[in-house]
DNA sequence: AATATTTTTTAGGTTTGTCTAAATTTTATA
DNA sequence: TATAAAATTTAGACAAACCTAAAAAATATT
């Protein structure tokens, strides 16, 4: 089956939303679109007649089995599409997704196969979000916040929570990646401000406020 | 200015009609889009009103100059992921048309430049059709057809004039591509079939219909 | 040159995805 | 629990890109 950009964009809008909340509206569908309540009835009408969506008028909705499965597939294709441009095409973190928003309609199953393989299968892109697989598998990675983390504890960077241009401006400037590995070496107690080594090289001093908002994967 | 993907892709069929015939007509716009000529006519006075054709009701159109810059603009990004498909991805030949459709039409000009710069801003796609540099430039190749080349006479296949599954499975088979040295050993006066030499390896014999469709460069 | 044929355009309709404004239903508040 | 507020849906409209059928213009034929 093959669906419109916009009933792509509405399913991969919905996906994401129930990832962090536990019942999506059709206000909050209508503000992260950025169109009107009675344009998202519309289609919450269309998404339920192709089966994409359970969906009582009033009383709310969520994508069904099959309307996951198709979000996946639309997540596959962004996020390769989004490790082609950063790894291949020497694009910043910062510039990839929008890039990606457009090539992730190009639908062609055997062409995003290709590209999996031609890019050596990565299971996580540039932002350190995981890559489905053709099965719509996602490789969960266990990870805390590093604002979490005590003094000597080790760890990756694996993810940075929002990806506002504002904290991307800050983690570039600290010469931090995806990737980066940590050490923590202080923690003031004053402001919870922390001081960490990273990749064993550069030492820098940052906010808890920053803490917050990047994963570390605790691995070994 | 950016343009809608049906904007673009009659801007297109016009740009290569006009290589072919002198003039292009509503009827042959109809056809080769698959649409009718009443949809021709909506969209002729709308390219018109965007500056992209001259166009005067009754009396034809072609394309503005701006038309024409816009035509290969889509046609670069077309044959640079043909040229992408095929070469990193390992699509063949005849595959990678279709798919190059979709991709074309993300217009993101970094994005182009810069897979034409990861590709090594390679001069043909797969076809042997020159790919418009970033300024419009397209590289000319003096190329004869197969058929006009006397015995002895050598050559390296530029470019198949028709891309019709049926001609590509016939030169898939005679393990002849785009780029393959020929030489011409005998040409018979009966039918003025050919006997040829492919790669200095591989002795063919080629009938004149096929050998009227094959373009040779006849360099040095 | 008059008529027939073909081409092109116009007029009016359809679908998709959006909108505004009004009506309805649910939820919150006094 | 009655009423106010917020969320949701319905009704009707609009632009883009297509369509069919009919009218108009250009071209070909006798």
């Amino acid at each position: 089956m093959k669906y419109s950009v916009s009933e792509e964009n509405y399913i991969k809008a919905i996906y994401h939303l129930q990832q962090e909340v536990d019942r999506v509206n059709t206000m909050l569908l209508a503000s992260t679109l950025e169109t009107k309540p009675a344009s998202i009835t519309d289609m919450l009408k269309k998404l339920k007649t192709k089966r994409l969506l359970d969906y009582k008028p009033y009383y709310g909705f969520k994508l069904s089995a099959e309307g996951n499965r198709v979000a996946l597939v639309i997540i596959r294709r962004h996020r390769l599409w989004e490790f082609f441009l950063a790894e291949k095409l020497k694009f910043s973190w910062e510039e990839v997704h929008e890039m990606a928003e457009d090539l992730e309609h190009v639908s062609n199953k055997k062409l995003i196969d290709k590209l999996d393989a031609f890019l050596g299968y990565p299971k996580f892109d540039p932002h350190g979000d995981p890559i489905p697989d053709q099965d719509g598998k996602i490789q969960k990675e266990e990870h805390v916040l590093l604002s979490e983390l005590k003094v000597k504890a080790q760890g990756r960077v694996t993810k940075i929570k929002s990806h506002s241009t504002k904290i991307m401006d800050l983690i570039a400037h600290q010469q931090m990646n995806i990737g980066s590995k940590i050490t923590v070496k202080k923690v003031f107690e004053f402001d919870e401000s922390m001081e960490i080594v990273i990749d064993g090289k550069t030492t820098k001093n940052i906010s808890k406020q920053l803490a917050n908002n990047i994963f570390i994967a605790n691995d070994k």
